[in-house]
DNA sequence: CGTATCTATGCAACTAGTTGCAGTGCAATC
DNA sequence: GATTGCACTGCAACTAGTTGCATAGATACG
């Protein structure tokens, strides 16, 4: 499984509590790894019984105590031996791809339709995704180390995103097309 | 859940045993959704205690007897139903691209070669997507009703394939790059 | 002749992930 | 002054999906 490990990449990078994990996890890695912050606390307390993890109790005031997460040594030598590994190629899941397969057995304009919304929902995530880039990586050719990598997986996404867009565009085409169903 | 609803756009298809929808999943609905065996067979059966589909006993000679699934007009009403909700917009799970983005805290030259490894992997599914849409749909614009959607689904099949490679290729070029790492 | 693969179904035990709920105290909005 | 939202953690119960195993006759390969 692989939440633990994007749960390592994410701490390699900067100490963090559960709250920031989910949090950072709604944004960059989410795009390519989700989690709920249960899930998130849940994996983080069995880490921390591996010994991959140490958690370090911070009073705070004005707000709750909060337990920061960093790697030990050996959640270290983990991430990196799983690195090392082949990872299976993955395998897409889409509700929607499924209900466009299945259009002649409901309504294929409410498909249509249903397309449509999910298309302004990815040219929204895409813009998102184009400000960060923008924002965060102005230099993309002076780009090393984790940072380069951090750009690469942004442009994953944003590839993604307009990928889907673009199929958006020729499922809506193909399913409004006059004279066809 | 979705399986069940793949499970029913496979059957309005065509009524066909749990051993012909696992491997209609590893081929043309496995571009979106994925089971193994055991899975179908778990929900096909809770699906007939739903009654929304119904099983025949067939026995064939010098194979072992076979149960046929078909939907019932319960089933029927229930994908109507589904196809017509909206669906969650997809969250992307990508092993690889966690590793990607850990690159740094392991070894980046064995993540190129790993990407690369998914490279070929995933240029073999391009082509035989491809070869698939060729045989079975040499005349797309001639297309209506639920060939026309598979057609469709097909062709998200083969944008992703072609919108993974390209990302890997940005990827490859940007690890391997001399002088950066 | 022996081994492997295909057709065909399924149970049992497990891991991963989701949903719902709960609590606290501060700051901002209405 | 009351409600909403944010920061912060977590349990309990559930559903979905995976892995390993079992069975059994037929055919194909070496």
């Amino acid at each position: 499984m692989a939440l633990e490990h994007a749960i390592l990449v994410s701490l390699a990078e900067k100490a963090s509590t559960g709250y920031d994990l989910a949090r950072r996890f709604d944004k960059s890695i989410g795009q390519f790894w989700t989690a709920t912050h249960q899930q998130i606390y849940k994996v983080l307390a069995r880490m921390e019984g591996s010994g991959w993890v140490v958690a370090t109790h911070v009073a705070q005031d004005g707000r709750p105590d909060k337990k920061l997460y960093d790697l030990t040594e050996d959640g270290r030598a983990e991430l990196r031996t799983w690195i090392a590994q082949p990872a299976e190629p993955e395998a897409a899941r889409s509700d929607l791809a499924v209900k466009v397969r299945g259009a002649a057995f409901g309504d294929p304009k409410a498909v249509a339709a249903e397309v449509r919304r999910h298309r302004a929902i990815h040219q929204e995530r895409l813009d998102f995704y184009l400000a960060n880039e923008k924002r965060e990586f102005p230099d993309p050719s002076a780009l090393r180390g984790h940072r380069l990598h951090q750009w690469l997986v942004l442009r994953g996404g944003i590839n993604l995103e307009r990928g889907m867009i673009d199929w958006y565009d020729e499922v809506i085409a193909a399913l409004t097309r006059k004279g066809k169903r």
